[in-house]
DNA sequence: TGCCGAAACGGAGGGAGCCTCCGTACGCTC
DNA sequence: GAGCGTACGGAGGCTCCCTCCGTTTCGGCA
């Protein structure tokens, strides 16, 4: 194991890592389509490294969430072996509509991304949907879910209830609950939340 | 009845019409965010002309769309009055949920203007937002819809859905289906649509 | 330690978009 | 057909995107 071609100099990895910090604070509260000049100035760094650093807007967006995608992956695999599908499922749903709400803006660059093979996001989100998928499958094969239900559906609004949730904000738990009416569908069931408020009391 | 104060020029007016259809045309290709600079000039009129018609983006978007919603408001208190409360709620969602997708990028400008009381649209919109709560209370108290389910959740899903459509584009029926998944959670019960495939021959 | 080449830096500058302001043109009324 | 006032149009100031290139700095080697 040869430790060559480690030529990256200090200084540039650490322009690497403020760019990357100030990039995740811009876009926390500015959504994914903060200025990038301003998230150069917060990391102290000209505007010319940061775009030697990250060619592109999407290519800085793909640093800071990748990881979590490639992790959503393998969560989805780990479940597959779950003794309950439908909870798997739902937590695994639940994992990927938060980590789609990371930043406001997300939701659409992650749609986008399922559409352009070129995107340095494209194999994680592919490897993501597949196992998500399997995992959906497993929840219709033992009968818990509906069989006329696509999973790509159930997966579209997951984005959607994280796009949602973004755009709203001030009410935390509306991805919950949003999400457990798209499970409910699936499923063809109301579950536990149901029993809480009877339709009528008379 | 005076007709006094008609002062608007005749080549105002023919302006202005102009740019409203420029600016419905580009908001069709290019979504909200089109640039007003080619939308004066797709006009044939200055930029100039265009800021004084419409002082900004938001209120050429509602010259677009007020109408729309307007309608929206009148048809759910129509269908307060017909004999099926489902299919009248069912109905109006799937109208909602179609004139919010009109483009891309306005579903945001709606939840924007839900909480805007600046906005032009502020009005309209909530008087479409309370008609559409009616109708849907008149489902639960009439014992279909589960107990459990905000009505405010159902519009969110729908403008989601919309959202997610308008991105993913492409498949000009996922709004029915998803719709349609939305209200069997709002429901708790399967619909029609059920029948369609079995979970397993066998 | 000091030298030197490669690697990295930073910002000027061109292009596009937003919006304002104001000198000019033109429609309307008499 | 003259004059008033409405409406026009685009220049200009600002921000942002992204590229290009002269300058600086790192770090391996003597």
């Amino acid at each position: 194991m040869e430790t060559r071609r480690r030529s990256t100099r200090t200084d540039a990895r650490r322009n690497e890592e403020r760019l990357l910090a100030a990039a995740h604070t811009m876009f926390t509260e500015h959504g994914t389509g903060a200025s990038l000049e301003e998230i150069a100035r917060r990391a102290g760094v000209g505007i010319g490294t940061l775009y030697r650093a990250f060619p592109n807007r999407e290519a800085l967006l793909e640093a800071l969430v990748h990881e979590r995608f490639e992790r959503l992956a393998v969560e989805a695999e780990e479940r597959l072996t779950e003794p309950e599908p439908r909870a798997a499922f739902a937590q695994w749903l639940s994992s990927f509509a938060e980590s789609s709400a990371t930043y406001r803006g997300l939701p659409a660059s992650l749609v986008a991304t399922m559409r352009d093979p070129g995107s340095p996001l494209y194999v994680a989100c592919h490897r993501m949907h597949d196992t998500g998928v399997a995992l959906f499958d497993r929840c219709r094969d033992a009968g818990t879910f509906r069989g006329d239900v696509q999973a790509d559906d159930v997966l579209a609004l997951a984005a959607a209830v994280a796009w949602v949730s973004k755009e709203v904000e001030g009410d935390p738990e509306m991805p919950e609950r949003l999400l457990a009416l798209v499970l409910d569908a699936a499923t063809g069931a109301t579950t536990a939340a149901t029993a809480a408020r009877p339709t009528s009391p008379a």
